[in-house]
DNA sequence: CTGAAAGCGCTTACAG
DNA sequence: CTGAAAGCGCTTACAG
């Protein structure tokens, strides 16, 4: 044995049974729990471990057992989506609760037009399971999750009944800030919101129109400009709704509405006082411009804790439903005082 | 057989085997391509395997050949890394080269407190490698691995002959940044920095230090304030920076910035009339502020495929050494203009 | 409570 | 060029 420690090999179950004078079986026993075993025998087999740091091999493990531990997460591979600090918040809490579970997180990154690594991953059976992180109209992961039958959850909303997701509040909470600034006096509001074959937008817009319409606000005092994909689009929509006389202004994300304070200062618009300005997502550089902008936060991470929760108990073989978590923040700054 | 396919079970070799009258061996030898093996054999044995959708357990392949095809991917869990776009578009290049060659991205997320994530990859023997995507003087997971005499390199730079590291030209291209403000008339200059104990932060010091001495200005007119962890921190640095006189502000980060172009904006100082402000770091927000930003443009998805492939490189054996990969755009916008 | 044995799905000397 | 057999390091009925 002390050959082995020597060529830095490491310890198999085999070495352990040997060294102990019991079998495998016993040592597999004491290291899983499982089984019938005596005290006396378990705290031998532990405290040898524990003293030559033994770490059982999880790919034989996983070869045994008929499980990786592996969890898929599908990430955008564009570069709008790695500007945004959702994901990476996402991430943490999933590899979080991942991690205290003992799974470990693969990565996969997919694009509009190609799903090549998840492709990979599923056909080489590498996880248990998949956590894609948004959902789109037309995304090829889904469809390819689907026909593969391999248990998987979204974080996000999609509409479609087969989909097992967990979302934040976006709709709700989209509303509430709406109709806050309803009550505060505006009445004349513009939309300004990215692409709408991302569900998380079009659940943000439904919210808007919602609050609007609770409220009683006529048509012609709504106005929305979406799928604002790039920057002169989103200018030209700003354009219109000053020329219009919006009082009030919401943006669905906080790329958008920074985009949105660069061009207002430019046309020296003064928020709060000629015009509300308002966001629903929030940032830390939202939180620190001038003026600072009202805006809804959620914890991603929360979000990425709770997806990957989800994942887990569905591969334990529980029965779990789509939802919504709890929690999210209505931020009023400065850019909608008054 | 197929009772195997309407139980949604998966072909093995042994099925293949068996369904084309040759042995296992020859099966594994078609797929592999390794060994001796008739031309007509393979192609029948991939005729089948192409037809049937066959595709290996990756489990049982690690198993026999001992080794995992996974990577380990070392990520900073900290917020304020989230809203870092460096580490995603990394992690971009880093997953197509892996996928590329076989090989998948296993995710861990370390603090400054715990690498616990990192640590239970390493002893669960799940990666054959390691990339680590930030350097810190103080980072616990450099030593982990050390200990581990595990393969790992760094994207980033390392002072520490014991590590492999790839990094941007960043010394070099703040430098030249720098001398060419000095060169456009700036005398007294400003550098705002970041964290000293990540040596991205310490490399661009020096590179701006390189170019103010070398264009022979006096210490008195070099004004450096370091670790602005906090907003308040790095506003108390700008006032300080013009009671001074400062005539050119340059930060080592976007963040710190934006963070800067925001407060310069507050107290109506004039850029670029009467001070020229610059960034180590480009992002789309500075490209598309008012004004728009100088800054240095580094890829850091190119960055991510440069450090796979290095990392590939080792496992193959091939003998590789610490480096910088070229390429780098000095962004000159309106901030540094007349 | 414990162990011998078969099995997970591959790879790879070795022999022919 | 092909195959029988051992092996990778675990788990898990089954028997005792």
């Amino acid at each position: 044995l002390s050959d082995l420690r020597e060529k830095k090999q490491v310890y198999t179950i085999d070495d352990i049974a040997r060294e102990l004078g019991v079998s495998k079986t016993t040592v597999s026993r004491a290291i899983s729990g499982k089984g019938r075993i005596s005290d006396k025998t378990r705290c031998r087999v532990q405290d040898f471990i524990q003293a030559h740091n033994y770490h059982p091999n999880a790919v034989a493990k996983s070869l045994a057992q008929n499980r990786t531990s592996n969890l898929g997460l599908v990430l955008p591979g564009d570069e709008r989506a790695a500007e945004d600090p959702f994901f990476q918040d996402l991430m943490g809490g999933i590899c979080e609760v991942a991690s205290a579970n003992d799974y470990d997180v693969l990565i996969s990154m997919v694009s509009e037009t190609s799903s090549a690594q998840l492709d990979r991953i599923l056909r080489n059976h590498k996880v248990d399971g998949v956590i894609v992180s948004r959902s789109t109209t037309n995304a090829l992961e889904v469809d390819r999750l689907l026909q593969e039958e391999l248990p998987f959850v979204l974080a996000g909303y999609s509409p479609d009944p087969r989909v097992l997701y967990v979302d934040n509040e976006n709709q709700q909470a989209c509303a509430e800030l709406t109709s806050l600034l309803i009550e505060r006096g505006c009445h004349r509001l513009g939309l300004l919101g990215g692409d709408e074959r991302h569900y998380v937008t079009t659940s943000r817009r439904d919210g808007f129109l919602t609050a609007c319409h609770q409220a009683g606000l006529p048509e012609e005092d709504i106005h929305l400009y979406m799928n604002l994909n790039s920057f002169s689009a989103a200018e030209e929509a700003l354009s219109a709704l000053l020329n219009w006389g919006a009082d009030c202004i919401i943006c669905t994300d906080e790329h958008l509405c920074s985009q949105a304070l660069d061009y207002l200062r430019r046309q020296q618009v003064s928020i709060p006082q000629e015009l509300r300005l308002a966001s629903f997502y929030d940032s830390s550089l939202l939180a620190h411009s001038t003026p600072s902008v009202t805006s809804l936060h959620f914890d991603a991470w929360e979000l990425g804790k709770a997806v990957c929760q989800r994942m887990l108990s569905q591969l334990e073989g529980k029965e779990v439903q789509s939802g919504t978590i709890p929690g999210y923040h209505i931020m009023l700054r400065d850019s909608t005082m008054a």
